[in-house]
DNA sequence: GGCTTATCGCAAATCATTCGCAATTGCGTT
DNA sequence: AACGCAATTGCGAATGATTTGCGATAAGCC
């Protein structure tokens, strides 16, 4: 509730840099997104937006989640499911394990793998520009670790 | 050329044990696939296919993409250009370089990358099902080594 | 050769996402 | 506080990849 406001202004003073507006419908998808702890896509960013304001139209959220993109407030993720999902971006870099039979998504980071993706791209003659790592799988009967659980729609 | 027949009469196969015919769109399909060294979409495959039968149609393609895919005979990855683009199964795993600039797909595999990503599902309470590994990258200038390079369309 | 039904080609249907455009609304300026 | 204009919105239509319904066609078994 605190961290969510000041965002919301910072965000603002990007967009008036840029010449660009912070209208209610951003303000409320800002909103929306701070407080997802999970990685909704449009139309459940939506859904949910739409509760708070009925006049709000799926386009806008497409189009303010594109603007949320370039300006690097947010990242998208392409799952297998195919639909683009999005999370707020201001955490450290991390990858994405998907519990095939839930949906749910837990967030890791591993700076071996980081590691060992360098060397396999030099060693091929590139230098990596970014990546995508996705882990699909089940859990494990018995093992109860936990670690930064994030649970998709 | 020798290995190709042998491919299509194994999967005739396959297909004959489960009710299914070996069509002509079927056999054309499978060879062009078979000639591919790269990794084509739906449509740069009906191109190929069409080139050597103009009453094939994109549906069929589809319609077969999946049924190969199903079988295990094909691998389906969607890259981050949004389109799923195919490759014959028969080889060992691997993941993928995409070269940014050129869309060129170099193949990799790294079993010290597949242990760490073990170890880590493993420390979060899962077993990997199955996974996704894709390096975007540059070329770097003045280096030149190679290893298995396909070229996508 | 004939029969059954899997498969095909075609056009229409989906689905997520984008776009065109007229109406609206931030917001810097009076 | 009102003005003016460009940025933004909502809506519906357009897109692009992939799927599907259906009548026509052709595998494969007798």
């Amino acid at each position: 509730m605190k961290g969510i406001d000041k965002r919301v202004a910072l965000f603002e003073e990007e967009l008036r840099r840029a010449g660009l507006r912070m209208t209610q419908q951003r303000r409320l998808i800002l909103r929306v997104l701070a407080e997802a702890d999970d990685h909704p896509d449009a139309k459940g960013i939506f859904t949910r937006a739409f509760a708070h304001d009925p006049t709000l139209s799926l386009s806008t959220v497409y189009r303010t989640m594109k603007l949320l993109e370039t300006q690097g407030a947010i990242e998208r993720h392409a799952f297998e499911d195919g639909v683009s999902r999005y999370e707020h971006a201001d955490q450290h870099h991390h990858d994405h394990l998907i519990d095939v039979e839930t949906g749910q998504v837990v967030e890791f980071s591993s700076p071996e793998i980081e590691a060992l993706q360098a060397k396999i791209a030099a060693e091929l003659g590139y230098e990596i520009v970014r990546h995508r790592l996705e882990l699909y799988g089940r859990k494990m009967p018995g093992t109860s670790k936990r670690k930064d659980v994030a649970k998709a729609d």
